[in-house]
DNA sequence: ATATTGACTTGGC
DNA sequence: TGCCAAGCCAATA
């Protein structure tokens, strides 16, 4: 039988987040989509916000529909964000990237494979 | 119990 | 390009 308790809306938005690749981005609403929770773009952000640093999740990599970061700009944890994204090779210019260049597009049937749900 | 606040998105102008 | 209004809903106030 199965015994495995059900994950949190914010767990399923930080399983997800594991999945995306180095050097790919993903949108707030995107990650929100594939954690089977659409529309939830703002609990996504909320997610993340939560997320204990203990995970090392990937969270530079989510940005918002726009490809720009959305933490303040200047404040520290958008120049971490914008940093960690130029270390993976990503062309991050006035707070933004080029989604059509950089938007990660998972092959749905194996991310399914991945994820504990 | 009502109101405001977000690491957001989309459509319309 | 940019601003605005809606829609979203858990957490705060």
């Amino acid at each position: 039988m199965n015994n495995t308790p059900a994950l949190s809306k914010e767990q399923r938005i930080w399983q997800v987040c594991r999945q995306v690749p180095t050097g790919k981005v993903v949108s707030y609403g995107q990650l929100a989509d594939l954690a089977g929770l659409p529309g939830r773009a703002r609990l996504a952000g909320r997610a993340l916000k939560l997320a204990p640093d203990t995970l090392t999740l990937p969270w530079h990599r989510v940005l918002n529909a726009a490809g720009k970061i959305s933490l303040p700009p200047g404040s520290p944890g958008f120049l971490e964000q914008q940093y960690r994204l130029r270390e993976e090779g990503v062309v991050v210019r006035n707070g933004r990237v080029r989604m059509s260049e950089y938007q990660w597009q998972p092959d749905l049937a194996e991310l399914l494979w991945q994820l504990p749900f």
